[in-house]
DNA sequence: TGTCTATTTGGTAAAATAGCCAAATGAATT
DNA sequence: AATTCATTTGGCTATTTTACCAAATAGACA
């Protein structure tokens, strides 16, 4: 694999990486319906609230989601819509697997 | 976040983490092509056949990819073609990401 | 200014990941 | 049976990730 080739692939790795934590698939799920405050998703995400502001800014360094302060609260919203199809496309897995084992199984 | 909720995302963290390394991406991106052997694929990799064949094994565990034996060597496909969607959004996630970068800097 | 409230940052410990080497396994061949 | 080739497994080390706590920062407001 050369130089290039990889770096393209890291750079798609990069990205992945930051939606590979539950709580931050729960994150980019919730934003999708609206935007939060960091109070709001750690009174739903039910963790120290360092610990989901690191996970907060894990998605924000990707340009998953960006950040918007309003007085002393900051509210965090989804850059892009786009990165919904990426769910449907899990989920199309999930059932591709579930498939897979039915069959073994029989 | 309940633990239905975690559990739910947990499912999809798992699979979404089996893709979160450049060399696996690069796997996956191949035997989407063909299938392939350990040999082939660690030739292309260019790195130990240990790691390689432990990367194919964090792809199989989540059924993402499957093995088939035959004499002394094993071949490796994709279990499902509906990981390639998968590219797909990453990819307009990307292309998102450098319009929204773009649109800062002027 | 001092004091809330909201958020981020630094530190630390535990766990997970990644890569290599060496050894083990397993099928094919001599 | 011994050897060879392909692959996996175990062991090890270095690195990264995660989560919490405590401390620092920053805005709002008395």
């Amino acid at each position: 694999m050369n130089q290039i080739t990889y770096a393209k692939f890291e750079a798609r790795a990069r990205i992945i990486k930051a939606l590979a934590h539950p709580t931050r698939l729960f994150i980019v799920d919730v934003l999708s319906r609206q935007e939060h405050c960091v109070c709001e998703l750690t009174a739903m995400i039910g963790a120290d609230m360092s610990t989901v502001s690191k996970h907060l800014s894990i998605l924000k360094n990707v340009g998953i989601i960006r950040d918007d302060k309003r007085g002393n609260q900051v509210f965090y919203q989804l850059t892009t819509p786009c990165i919904l199809n990426f769910f449907g496309c899990i989920e199309s897995v999930l059932c591709e697997m579930k498939k897979e084992q039915m069959e073994l199984v029989e």
